[in-house]
RNA sequence: GGGGGUGUGGCGGAAUGGUAGACGCUGCGGACUUAAAAUCCGUUUCCCUAUUAUCGGGAGUGAGGGUUCAAGUCCCUCCACCCCCA
């Protein structure tokens, strides 16, 4: 019956029966540990990328392997569906969101299913869908009664091309949209905003909890979290009964401040600013209106201040300094003012000499005359001076002490400072979770009540550009449920990194129409015991998703801490790049020569490297072809081979075809040996093979745990496919035990051609269904090993020697050995090191 | 500027402080074949020596120092590249 390997007719045979016999349903019985692997679900783009792939074989080899080890496994699978493309698609092509979505759903389906993964797709999550989404309302509303989600007035990120308001984390360095490239302008709405910095401190020090993360996933997540601890003050406004609140971590620096910046936005500005400065300072104030925070603050760009011809007073020395207003200043973040301290501060020292301010140093190095002009902020701890009563003191200790002292006389206090700020989820967009609000002229904001959930989207996209919703007069009309008067739905969408903070918890139970999902679920299968995804959701989606863990957890709902135990960040997929380094075109590598890359058009010679596929440089490799050439086994192999899981992945296709000779030659392998079992029995032969075999399992398995090794794995089953067919036993037992594991082990990394060789081994069950085998201790025992031979610890020789030998044999061997004989010939030896199992070292005396 | 990471053959990458380069790719040589493909065997860090070497010698894991009987691995200084934050 079998002739050659046919990946594309076994690959079909068996996810068709797989899929028949519904062999990826989630057992549900308790008696076995849970194990919960989790990939990032994607958005149905309508193509899958390598990315997802390299993504969801990962996930899967590791739920085979839980499964086969006696797990009961939750893989699922869904759809992270709202998002601007739907929306954009649907004006370019006329096609309702809804359905763009739903016909990439099914496509991307069909594609992923061609991979062999065991997922569970019974439990598949559709964010758009709305027996998702009434549950993402639902969570809101739960957000909104604790207080946590409230409207404010906010100057906002306004993406001009997208049409619609952006987080920060969803603006770049440069000021630039994260989707559209735009530069981002600042337009001020009534927002609604996640109160994310009520967790902040949680959301902190929990990392610590984090074992199973990338210690540089948690280091970025701190970093933007941010928290700095310092001092609040106050500097009272000459001649008003005002003061101006600062915020500062160097409270140590307090008698060098010679000015203080009132962000433009500041309520105060209008106030301090006298009368010959008010056309300047309102001209400055309409000019910063339309710069972006990202360009205010940019570091590289010159600070822009002026005064507003106010004085405020420093307490602490009652010196008057004059009131500037400055673009760097935010009003959104911390009090929205800050204290010039150019002497020990970089930047201040920076705006300081542009601005013609005065400096002052209050800190030296030890040993350094105060009087000494600077030409740097100095930065670092010193001596105190022109500091009253604190001259003198280490820097380190004025900071506790200055504290201690503005709280005693009423100007200020400790205080700890984050970076986070609160989370805008409001989009002025179509296609996004609908936020369940009631806007009513007499009761106000009014929550829609839960048996009205969910409010659903209108089937047609009608309106276009800002709030489409807003245009739809019948469904945005209608009668407010606590006092019946007509009033008006909330017309903003939400974020969707929503949808994505709590998909996690609606797998344990994705069919529930009662609750967003039940405690006694939620609570046996999470946390997530292996999430694997993109670093690029490093912070976003990591952190917005414990963000929500931590409150539905304070809600009663949950009674776990954290979502997700282990963290795998996977590295990207990259294609080779072609470029024309003069034209900086990108050159489609079917149109380059690999042994001479030349630009087709003008002949230059071109420049070659790796880099993320992209359409736009033309490095893609389709997934669809590789399966359809070489199958999901191939596919799968390759990429868990390639590279280690968290490296870039460099994709070539000769190691793609390495990988389907390989998995040709395990067929042969089978095959033959179903067939022909001829040879004769040797013991020593049998007793290698045997612990090939036992080393194949003990370090397959080993390379299986965290931190997972596929690529060392491989290399394990090719060791032991070697053995094999180097084999001169091939009728003995242990043989067939070496065939028989080298499928199983095989089976987590390519599932349809291990199937198929168990069957033609005239198995009765599937192999997805044996124990994961343990290696046998008695087998791995080896009884002659290679003894290094080493003269002053280099390496001048080997013997054979049998295993289990004191030092002293050991020596004597090392000694009487031709290598000994030749070495230690007339030299007096000093030491002797004995490793046993490994070397002996001599030391000889020096000359 | 601060923090983190990486650096090993022609390439991807292996190496609990104990024979560096596993495994694979590529290249080269050979077998099989009328021929090719496929397959199989050998070889592939560099240098020296050659009527000798699967136990000839030397060098070698970004550079330089150190600890140790022994360093890719631990410590210090530096360089290059990448990422995050400013």
């Amino acid at each position: 019956m079998e002739s050659g390997y046919n990946a594309a007719k076994i690959e079909a045979k068996w996810q068709k029966q797989w899929e028949e016999e519904d062999v990826n349903r989630t057992p549900e019985e308790s008696e076995k540990p849970k194990f919960y692997a989790l990939s990032m679900f994607p958005y149905p783009s309508g193509n899958l990328h390598m990315g997802h792939v390299r993504n969801y074989v990962i996930t899967d080899a590791i739920a085979r392997h839980k499964r086969m080890q006696g797990y009961r496994v939750l893989h699922p699978m869904g759809w992270d569906a709202f998002g601007l493309p739907a929306e954009n698609a649907a004006m370019e092509r006329g096609i309702p969101p809804a359905k763009w979505t739903y016909q990439n759903i099914t496509q991307m389906k069909k594609q992923l299913q061609q991979l062999g993964l065991s997922v569970d797709w019974s439990r598949e999550v559709t964010t758009c869908s709305p027996d998702y989404y009434k549950w993402t309302q639902w969570l809101f509303l739960q957000f909104f009664d604790m207080g946590l989600a409230y409207q404010k007035e906010a100057a906002v990120n306004w993406d001009p091309i997208d049409q619609t308001v952006l987080a920060n984390e969803q603006v770049d360095k440069e000021g630039r949209s994260w989707r559209s490239g735009a530069m981002v302008e600042r337009k001020l709405l009534r927002q609604w905003f996640l109160k994310i910095t009520h967790y902040a401190e949680q959301l902190l020090t929990d990392l610590e909890q984090l074992t199973g993360w990338p210690e540089r996933v948690k280091l970025m997540q701190a970093n933007w979290i941010g928290k700095s601890v310092g001092a609040y003050l106050e500097f009272p406004v000459v001649g008003m009964d005002e003061k101006i609140a600062v915020f500062t971590t160097r409270p140590d620096t307090v008698y060098g401040v010679t000015y203080v910046v009132l962000a433009p936005e500041h309520p105060l500005t209008p106030q301090v600013t006298t009368t010959e400065r008010k056309e300047a300072v309102e001209a400055f104030i309409t000019e910063i209106a339309n710069v972006s925070e990202m360009e205010r603050t940019a570091e590289d760009k010159p600070k822009r201040g002026i005064l507003t011809g106010g004085k405020a007073i420093n307490p602490f020395n009652g010196e008057e300094i004059p009131i500037l207003i400055a673009d760097y200043v935010l009003y959104e973040y911390g009090t929205g003012a800050v204290m010039g301290v150019p002497a020990h501060d970089t930047r201040d020292f920076k705006f300081a000499t542009e601005n013609n301010l005065p400096i002052k140093t209050v800190i030296v190095p030890e040993g350094e005359r105060e009087d000494k002009p600077i030409s740097a902020a100095y930065t670092e701890p010193g001596i105190m001076v022109n500091s009253g009563e604190f001259d003198g003191k280490l820097s380190t200790e004025g900071k506790e002490a200055i504290i201690a002292y503005a709280e005693q006389e009423g100007y200020g206090k400790a205080r700890v400072q984050y970076r986070l700020r609160d989370w805008l989820i409001s989009r002025q967009r179509y296609w996004g979770c609908p936020i369940p609000i009631i806007h009513c002229p007499s009761c106000g904001i009014v929550p829609v009540p839960e048996a009205e959930l969910p409010v659903t989207l209108p089937q047609e996209l009608s309106g276009k550009g800002v709030s489409p919703l807003s245009q739809l007069q019948e469904w945005c009309n209608v009668s407010c449920p606590s006092c019946g008067e007509a009033a008006k739905r909330e017309t903003d969408t939400m974020d969707t990194f929503i949808d994505s903070s709590w998909y996690f918890l609606r797998y344990p139970d994705a069919k529930n129409e009662e609750e967003a999902f039940g405690a006694g679920k939620v609570n046996d299968w999470m946390e997530v015991d292996q999430y694997v995804g993109g670093i690029e959701h490093a912070i976003l989606h990591l952190l917005y998703s414990r963000f929500f863990t931590k409150v539905l957890r304070d809600r009663g709902l949950l009674n776990f801490n954290e979502p997700f135990q282990r963290l795998l960040t996977q590295g990207m997929v990259q294609g080779i790049t072609y470029k024309n380094p003069k034209t900086g075109k990108y050159i489609p590598s079917a149109k380059v020569d690999p042994k001479n890359p030349s630009d087709p058009e003008t002949g230059e010679s071109l420049s070659v490297f790796y880099e993320k596929m992209s359409k736009s440089k033309y490095n893609g490799v389709d997934p669809q072809e590789v399966l359809g050439k070489y199958g999901a086994d191939t596919a799968r192999m390759f990429i868990l081979f390639k590279a280690p899981p968290e490296k870039d992945l460099e994709w070539d296709d000769a190691d793609v075809e390495g990988q389907f000779r390989f998995l040709n030659r395990v067929w042969r392998l089978v095959t033959e040996f179903a067939h022909n079992k001829q040879g004769k029995s040797n013991q020593k032969e049998e007793k290698d093979l045997r612990r090939s075999i036992h080393t194949a399992i003990k370090d397959v398995s080993t390379d299986l745990a965290p931190p997972y090794q596929f690529n060392t794995a491989i290399s394990e089953l090719m060791k032991l496919s070697n053995s094999l067919g180097a084999s001169k036993c091939k009728s003995s037992p242990v043989y067939k035990e070496g065939i028989e594991t080298l499928i199983i082990l095989l089976a987590p990394f390519a599932p349809h051609i291990s199937e198929e060789l168990w069957y033609q081994l005239e198995k009765k069950s599937s192999v997805h269904e044996q124990n994961w085998p343990q290696p046998d201790s008695q087998a791995l025992v080896v009884d002659e090993i290679t003894l290094v031979i080493q003269i002053m610890g280099k390496t001048r020789g080997t013997i054979q020697v049998t295993a289990t030998q004191d030092k002293q044999t050991l020596e004597q061997y090392a000694r009487s050995s031709p290598v000994g004989q030749k070495y230690l010939k007339g030299k007096e030896v000093k030491k002797v090191i004995v490793v046993p199992g490994k070397l002996v070292n001599f030391v000889l005396a020096k000359k």
